[in-house]
RNA sequence: GCCCACGUAACUCAGUAGGUAGAGUACUUCCUUGGUAAGGAAGAAGUCACCGGUUCGAAUCCGGUCGUGGGCUCCA
């Protein structure tokens, strides 16, 4: 008989027969204890089920349950056994869509007459409990795309019939489990007994093939795991994740509100998170002037001519707010600031010798969005952006980008994100402007990102309508990104709009323009540092720094006179001089999540100092007034 | 915008055979003056999101509107 040879990664090699299934080749190859946890096989670095038949020479990697490859095989089976359990308990007329895995479980999407409730998910999950317990092999077959075609048909099953029709390859694997017939890439597990900790977490729509004129399915999300006590801390990490909400601590902590009666995706600041925007506000003109930047001020609404001057009304329409009438003239909310920073451009004759002219505003713009994609500070339908137009020639695009990245990723240090997402936009279907230009803007953002030596991902297609651009998304402590930073070039605006300087040669020239916003939106970017601090800002940022308790009204005076001391050293403190008990006092500002609690009883009188309580518990030794303000102060330093 | 769920005092939530609403916290007043995470008592507080319908009668059933949540789509 005829013998190959298969071969571990690290070297060893033995002979078996044709045809042998990678499991048992696996018992010669590898101990039991490896073997024990292996669910698939890497075969010439494909992932393949254990059950793969092999023909030929192959080196062959076992691959383990504790990796992530085999967590998402895992996730993936889960998902057909959901898929087998809502079969069974609803009947086989359910139409299947897809199921895949994701980053932290799996779904599958179904059509389905009826919608599923949440007493559904109990049934389903009781029924994928039965087919665990009954270690259901998973069967791959490799057919003809002929004969799965067919399968499908005989199945009514159309949206299978749909994805074969898109497959290149003459075979597709069918993938058997009990009665449920899935066309599937695989690998697999073995059989339904892996399944050991499984959850069914929500029901959402979702659009066949994410096309919002097709189909709405309806999507069941789970998550499933090796072992019962990785899912229990898995969900208990969602409770902890909750917790951090920043719609619940901004709720909690009186940052932020959204009410009704105003409106959905307005927000408005509390005090104390008014207090931290200017406090993120003040830090960000004071990094801008120092990088000569200069502050401007512009309206909420213009005249609709300019609008459609820019451009906007034609590839922006759709997000921009109803025009109002005004003594018979049209005007229009602003989405975005740049025209009114032309405007300004505008003011006089410019000269080569200005540029780079760097422009920055904190400006409020409002945005039409969908009701369903609002939510929280994340998504809002007004919000103001940290915006800057830079005017500049194209010599300097290149260094001006690089420094763009520079103050931006100093002024994220800032606030603690130091990991990122980088990805670099190219032109999209709609677009404006040359091809030429197109390229050129791209070169220079690439040019930059490398000489910064940041790593990139590129984003074909993805590119705003005037300009290619590089986005920034911030990783917060919890691991989850977002987007914040974009800068993009435009030699459209400045086309549009016919703007010029006088160049060194005497002649009139069109500048370049680049936009960009570093927090992107402050609405957002206070979303996330809550979340990112939960709550527990850092004293720079925090609200209130310190606040007074007194133990007895025995101290009050006493109270009254450090809290004048504090403020008038421009410390932001508050006093809590109720007639309530300490602890009870303690408790408050400790939920408040204020950095620190200055103790007041008859002691701190006498010695005319105060005890210093810290947020994680600890107690600093008493000190005098001047002392803390050091504290606070040094405390308070950022970015050198 | 679309799918599903939800919308009860300032907050968190009870309130399913449909009979004009409850708790805890917060708030107000009083007692208590107590050193490191909730002292005690009393009181005030709700058009049960809004509009309409079914019914003798609706927070509870039905329809619509608005809003919120989880997704899809989209994005700062």
């Amino acid at each position: 008989m005829a013998e190959i040879s298969i071969s571990l990664p690290q070297g060893d090699k033995k002979n078996f027969p044709v045809g042998i299934v990678a499991h048992e080749a696996l018992k010669e190859l590898v101990s039991n204890k490896v073997r024990k946890n292996t669910i698939a096989v890497r075969l010439n670095g494909e992932l393949r089920d254990l059950s793969t038949v092999i023909q030929q020479d192959t080196e062959l990697e076992p691959v383990s349950s504790d990796t992530s490859e085999g967590l998402v095989i895992l996730r993936h089976s889960t998902a057909h056994v959901m898929a087998l359990a809502v079969l069974e308990l609803f009947g086989y007329e359910v139409q299947v869509a897809i199921g895949p895995a994701t980053d932290d479980g799996f779904y599958y999407d179904f059509d389905r007459g009826e919608p599923f409730s949440s007493e559904d998910f109990e049934k389903i999950e009781a029924k994928m409990t039965e087919i665990a317990a009954a270690r259901v092999p998973f069967v791959m077959k490799r057919v003809s795309k002929a004969k799965a075609i067919s399968v499908f048909k005989e199945k009514n099953q159309a949206y299978k019939l749909e994805l074969i029709a898109d497959i290149e390859d003459e075979e597709v694997n069918l993938y058997q489990l009990g009665d449920f017939v899935d066309l599937c890439r695989g690998p697999h597990l073995p059989d339904t007994g892996w399944l050991k900790g499984f959850k069914l977490l929500r029901l959402a729509g979702a659009y066949w093939r994410g096309d919002e004129n097709r189909q709405m399915l309806q999507r069941l999300y789970g998550t499933s795991f090796f072992d019962a006590k990785e899912l229990k801390s898995y969900l208990y990490n969602l409770e902890e994740a909750k917790k951090r909400d920043h719609r619940k601590l901004g709720k909690d902590l009186e940052l932020f509100t959204i009410q009704d009666q105003v409106g959905p995706g307005l927000i408005l600041w509390q005090p104390k998170g008014a207090l931290l925007r200017k406090n993120i506000e003040d830090f960000w003109k004071a990094e801008h002037y120092k990088h000569d930047y200069e502050l401007l001020y512009t309206p909420h609404i213009a005249r609709r001519d300019m609008w459609k001057t820019s451009g906007h009304l034609d590839f922006y329409g759709e997000n921009m707010f109803s025009p109002m009438d005004i003594d018979d003239v049209s005007y229009q909310l602003k989405p975005m600031n740049c025209p009114f920073h032309i405007a300004i451009y505008q003011t006089r004759k410019r000269s080569y010798r200005e540029f780079p002219i760097r422009w920055c505003e904190l400006g409020t713009v409002y945005r039409y969005e969908k009701t369903g994609a609002l939510h929280g500070l994340m998504r809002v339908r007004g919000f103001t952006q940290d915006d800057a137009h830079i005017f500049c020639r194209p010599d300097h695009l290149a260094e001006e980008i690089f420094n763009i990245l520079e103050l931006n990723l100093n002024i994220l240090k800032a606030f603690g994100f130091e990991d990122y997402d980088i990805y670099l936009s190219t032109r999209p279907e709609k677009y404006v402007g040359s091809d030429e230009h197109w390229q050129q803007a791209t070169e220079a953002l690439k040019s930059a990102l490398e000489k910064k030596g940041l790593a990139y991902e590129l984003d074909p297609g993805e590119g705003v309508f005037y300009g290619p651009k590089i986005d920034i998304k911030i990783k917060d402590v919890l691991g989850r990104s977002w987007q914040c930073s974009t800068i993009q070039v435009d030699f459209n605006l400045p086309e549009r709009f016919d703007i010029s300087y006088t160049g060194a040669d005497g002649n009139e020239h069109q500048p370049i323009m680049i936009h960009r916003a570093l927090m992107g939106s402050l609405e957002r970017f206070f979303g996330v540092l809550i979340e990112h601090y939960a709550g527990a800002f850092p004293v720079w940022l925090a609200p209130v720094q310190a606040r007074i308790l007194n133990i007895t009204d025995a101290q009050l005076d006493y109270t009254e006179e450090v809290y004048r001391a504090l403020r008038k050293l421009g410390v932001r403190v508050e006093k809590d001089d109720r007639n309530e008990k300490l602890n009870y006092k303690i408790r408050e500002a400790q939920v408040q999540k204020v950095p620190y609690m200055l103790i007041l009883g008859d002691k701190e009188v006498e010695s005319k100092t105060v005890t210093v309580r810290l947020r994680n518990g600890d107690n600093l030794p008493a000190m005098s007034v001047e002392e803390f303000v050091d504290i606070i102060r040094k405390e308070s330093e950022i970015l050198n």
